[in-house]
RNA sequence: GUGAGCGUAGCUCAACCCGGUUAGAGCACUGGACUGUGGAUCCAGGAGUUGGGGGUUCAAGUCCCCUCGCUCACCCCA
């Protein structure tokens, strides 16, 4: 067929589907409001540089995932490929190093990453996220796990599991990848061929190879582990987070081979993981990204944050019980004249605040109800000839059936009610 | 980028193995039985270039090849 359909990996949200997000958001907007978090909202691309600096060169969000395209005036532009970087580029751009350095912020949006679509992963995918930028205090590290983990309990998630890890700074981080490097060698025949070029590119992505042989590696008795090369600082850092997480109970698992894939964090790294959905079973992630503004152009700033993928929450959604559907009346006309009034009576319902639906007279009063009962709707108001001479409204409720002959004022009164019973 | 499975009506599927007239059914939709009253029943109707192209054959939805698309998995992540 020459139908045009959506592109891959993008797909059309309508129908019932479409209140499961919007609870999602109204839920992560309730929350971020009382943890103090203000929307940002930053454009749908960017330069290409702020990604290949901010996300890191050696990534595969930037080798092979990104929707670059060069403009009329061949600039080089991106589909942005995630949250962070536009926000601390954002925060960078309109001076609050300068004038507000410590800013508590949300997103919610697109992202769009070029891949080959499957079970919850998209090519235009949804996140919302966090970020906290200005803020080194491993208290914020806990105050955004906290926050996530308030939205996914919030929305009635279980099974989920939180892993925890640190990373390190750029000033024991280099000397771990040193040790790593150093132990790998000799035993670089025991690894996968993808290990042996990430140990030149991306050493500390070897980490969380799934290759079994490699793993056996990884877990000999000698394998050095991330956490004894921490500098004290980290440390302390990562001891604190722990404490914390602890004090507000949030459950949670040390896990030493956590190292994430984008190249700006530095010690906190995070995972929220589920059971039940596929292969793609991470509903969000974070961390803490102190050389990120740096990487971009900016001052020395610390930042941590987190972003949840949208898709894969509203399939667990979608599981659970159905979505409540919102209060409307239907308006079921009976003649031209009767669309006239109920077109009138359409606009004392909005101005009261009661939804509708208005149909029209060119389909009959059987269509009419059998369309309102197909929509969930329980009140019909109908009329008619009838109606009109005796200057009434006939409302009926399709649940018990029964019908009644209202004055306007009684109308509007009586679906207020409803309306506040639903 | 790699691999596997699948493409028939708006949706779910049958017919495919083993080629054979006009590709069927349920749901949904529209109308009627019921000229102003839904859910049930019955009747009727619209709807398909069987994803697209090529090949084999007297004959292709069915067999073969190519292509596009979807799905799942790898990779990686949200």
């Amino acid at each position: 067929m020459e139908g045009i359909k959506a592109p891959r990996g993008t797909r059309d949200i309508l129908g019932e589907e479409v209140l499961l997000w919007q609870h999602l958001e109204d839920v992560v907007r309730k929350i971020a409001l009382l943890f103090g978090y203000e929307e940002v909202r930053t454009p749908i691309f960017e330069h290409t540089e702020l990604f290949t600096r901010g996300v890191g060169e050696e990534t595969d969000i930037v080798q092979k995932e990104m929707y670059t395209f060069t403009d009329k005036g061949g600039r080089s532009l991106t589909l942005r490929p995630e949250g962070t970087a536009p926000v601390v580029r954002a925060y960078l751009e309109h001076g609050f190093p300068v004038h507000e350095p410590r800013v508590k912020w949300y997103y919610i949006g697109p992202m769009f990453r070029y891949e080959r679509p499957q079970a919850g992963r998209m090519r235009q995918f949804h996140q919302f996220g966090f970020e906290a930028l200005g803020f080194g205090e491993p208290a914020c590290d806990a105050e955004v796990i906290q926050l996530a983990w308030t939205i996914y309990q919030e929305l009635g998630l279980s099974d989920l599991s939180l892993e925890v890890n640190s990373i390190g700074c750029p000033l024991c981080k280099p000397q771990y990848v040193a040790k790593l490097r150093e132990y790998l060698m000799p035993r670089r025949e025991r690894l996968c061929v993808n290990c042996l070029r990430r140990l030149e590119s991306n050493p500390l992505r070897v980490l969380d190879c799934k290759v079994e042989r490699c793993q056996e590696v990884f877990s000999e008795e000698g394998f050095p582990r991330i956490h004894d090369s921490l500098c004290t600082l980290c440390r302390e850092h990562e001891e604190t987070l722990f404490t914390l997480l602890e004090d507000l109970r949030i459950p949670f698992v040390v896990n030493h081979r956590l190292v994430r894939g984008l190249d700006y964090y530095t010690r906190t790294v995070f995972e929220v993981k589920v059971r039940h959905l596929g292969a793609q079973d991470a509903i969000g992630g974070g961390g803490r990204y102190d050389g990120l503004a740096q990487a971009i152009g900016g001052p020395d700033i610390p930042g941590v944050g987190f972003a949840a993928g949208m898709e894969r929450i509203v399939l667990l959604l979608g599981r659970e019980a159905k979505p409540t559907l919102p209060f409307r009346v239907y308006l079921a006309p009976q003649d031209a004249p009767a669309e006239r009034v109920l077109l009138s009576l359409s606009r004392e319902l909005a101005a009261q605040g009661i939804p509708f639906h208005l149909d029209f007279a060119t389909k009959s009063l059987k269509y009419h109800l059998k369309h309102a009962q197909r929509m969930h709707v329980r009140f019909v108001v109908i009329v008619g000839e009838r109606e009109r001479e005796a200057g009434v409204f006939a409302l009926k409720d399709l649940t018990s059936g029964e019908q009644v002959s209202l004055s306007l004022t009684e109308l509007v009164a009586r679906l207020r009610k409803e309306r506040e019973l639903c």
